[in-house]
Formats: structure tokens, C-alpha cells, sequence
DNA sequence: CATCAGGGCCCTG
DNA sequence: CAGGGCCCTGAT
């Protein structure tokens, strides 16, 4: 069963990003599926962090002014934080929410493309970000494989509800993702009684793949984008969907894409082309021809700028590729 | 009722 | 390198 903690220390630590910077955009993807790891109330993001073997409560919120651009995070813990946990807190959070991006030649072709203009000028300062580690990452795209989204959520609760920690504080509750050893004596056939088919065999074997230190992430950071991405497709269950989301908002690589599943292909087609069926192919040849090295970061622009006014607004023909 | 495809990936030939 | 099979679920 989940653990249970309740954090009740509290304090503060604000960063001012680099600029351009979006909070919004940095900090809510409109294309992401709501779950229990991540919650959004009232202007505030609330969710948990691991680091080392500790576990941290966050509210995240805008903390800018007329001229300066400020990120606040509340951090709740279960003892009062020293100053090296804070510290390191808060390069975990630079990294995570690519806080220290160098994104101003972006900004050059974006506010002058035709394509992108009106996505960039809602959204300027946006970045790839990941409230999660590679882990907990990649146990999210192993629950979205081959399935809808409605089931991807049942899978990651139950998943949640027996290995996931649920930390309380300031009246939320979410959960964290558990540890990798979690799972050190817990068989593919226990994970698979949750009803997540054969995806309990990659949980199982990434798992291990990171308990006994085949694959470590800080160790990633430091390596080419080439190597990272050689060693985690290697990984039991990472294919050429999973990867380029683990480049992009884990390993913040602008321009690294090199392969769209149908539906996302569909989509972007339409917003490039004005029709549905452009194959993947010439898309990844048109982006690379028109905005190279920041092809992923532009695309992501239109991908959530459309998600976003979904939200406001339907659109018919993008609800159509949407199955919840 | 049965059949089918879904926000991929592995494995086989 | 193409294509079948995979767990389970809800839509048809």
C-alpha cells in the first residue's frame, strides 16, 4: 500500500529565470493529462520531489513584477531544510524547469516565422519542462504505450495506490512516483495484477535498471545528447516515441525529434500544412529545413498553443484525434 | 454478445 | 525493416 506523510515545515526559495520567460507556459502544458502527481489550483502548481531519499512538497506560483520575471516555490518538509538541501532544491528546479534556458535565439526566428508568430507571442518565454525525474518520467510513458488516456490514469493509480508515496500539505494531497527499489522484491506477475497488462515486465525491468545502477540520471546530465539517448532507449519498453519526450522535456534538447506517432503527426501536419495526412517523414524534413536546431522547442510551441484554445474553444477537427 | 483499436515497443523472419 | 502480438477497456 501507498505510503502516507504529512509535511508541515515550510519555507521559500524564489528564482529568477533567464528571459524570455513564460510562467504559464513553463509551468502548465495544456497537452499534458491531468493525474495525482500534479495538481492545479487557483494559480498555484503543487507537487512532490524526490531528492536523495527525501521527499519535498512544492507550491509553485508567479512571483513577477512589471520589470522582473520571479518563480516562488513553497517547499514543504518534514524537518526544517539545511542549507544544503536547499540548495540543491533549487538546481534540481533550475533543471527541471530549464530555468537558466538560453532560448533568445528562439525568440529571433519565432517572433518573425509566420508559422509560429502568433503561438510565440502568447507564449514567449515557454520551455520544455518535467515536474518529474527520468524514472518517474518513464513510468509515465510506459503507462501511456498503446492504450487511451482514460486508461493510462487507471493504470498510474493503481500503480500509485499500492507503490506510490501520497504527501499532504498545505490541504492538498498528491502522490510521488515511488523509488526504483520499491520494486527490488516485488515480481512482474504482483505488477501485473494491477491490470497494466505487459507493461508490467518494462516497469520491472527499468526498475532494476536504475535500483542497481546500470542507468543513473545525474550521470546522463553530464553526457553527450547522442550518449543519452543510445543508453535510455536501450532501456526495456523506451522506442522512438518515448525517447524523443525524454530528450525533450527531461534532457531540454531544443531541436532533437526525429520520429512522430500518427496522431501527433496528424495534428502537426494540419497546423503546417492545413491538412491531416503529410507524412511524418516530410514534417521532420520541413522542420529541420525551417527552424533546425529549435525544431522540437517550435513545434512544442504549436502543440500547446492548439491545446490551449482547445481548452477554450473546441476545434472539431483536433477533437476528432483527441480520445480521452 | 463479439470485435476492435488505442497518446508503442519488442521480437521475429 | 515490415508486421504480428501484446494486456486491458470502452466504444461500436
Amino acid at each position: 500500500m501507498s505510503r502516507n506523510i504529512k509535511l508541515r515545515t515550510k519555507c521559500k526559495i524564489v528564482i529568477t529565470p533567464s528571459t524570455p520567460f513564460n510562467f504559464a507556459g513553463t509551468f502548465w502544458k495544456p497537452s499534458h493529462y491531468q493525474s495525482k502527481l500534479v495538481l492545479y489550483n487557483a494559480g498555484f502548481v503543487y507537487h512532490g520531489i524526490r531528492i536523495g531519499r527525501e521527499v519535498y512538497g512544492l507550491k509553485i506560483s508567479d512571483g513577477s513584477s512589471q520589470n522582473e520575471s520571479k518563480v516562488v516555490f513553497e517547499i514543504w518538509s518534514k524537518e526544517k531544510l539545511s542549507d544544503r538541501e536547499k540548495k540543491d532544491i533549487s538546481a534540481e528546479l533550475v533543471w527541471r524547469y530549464d530555468l537558466n534556458a538560453d532560448i533568445k535565439g528562439f525568440a529571433l526566428i519565432a517572433s518573425k516565422d509566420e508559422i509560429l508568430t502568433d503561438a510565440y507571442k502568447r507564449w514567449a518565454g515557454m520551455r520544455p519542462s518535467i515536474a518529474y525525474s527520468l524514472y518517474e518520467f518513464l513510468m509515465v510513458t510506459i503507462t501511456l504505450q498503446n492504450t487511451t488516456v482514460r486508461r493510462s490514469v487507471q493504470m498510474m493509480d493503481s500503480l500509485l495506490q499500492n507503490y506510490g508515496t501520497c504527501i499532504e500539505y498545505d490541504n492538498v494531497k498528491v502522490y510521488l512516483i515511488w523509488q526504483p527499489t520499491r520494486l527490488n522484491r516485488v515480481t512482474e506477475e504482483d505488477i501485473r495484477l494491477l491490470k497494466v497488462g505487459y507493461r508490467a515486465r518494462m516497469i520491472k525491468r527499468i526498475s532494476d535498471s536504475f535500483s542497481n545502477k546500470e542507468i543513473d540520471e545525474n550521470d546522463l546530465r553530464e553526457k553527450s545528447i547522442c550518449d543519452v539517448r543510445n543508453e535510455v532507449l536501450a532501456l526495456y519498453g523506451v522506442g522512438p516515441q518515448s525517447i524523443n519526450y525524454i530528450l525533450f522535456e527531461v534532457f531540454k534538447c531544443y531541436g532533437c525529434v526525429n520520429h512522430f506517432s500518427p496522431w501527433e503527426a496528424k495534428i502537426i501536419s494540419m497546423l503546417l500544412f492545413g491538412n491531416k495526412d503529410t507524412s511524418a517523414e516530410i514534417i521532420l524534413e520541413t522542420i529541420e529545413r525551417r527552424w533546425g536546431v529549435w525544431k522540437m522547442l517550435a513545434v512544442h510551441y504549436l502543440f500547446e498553443d492548439i491545446f490551449w484554445r482547445r481548452s477554450n474553444d473546441p476545434i472539431p477537427w483536433l477533437d476528432d484525434e483527441i480520445r480521452d
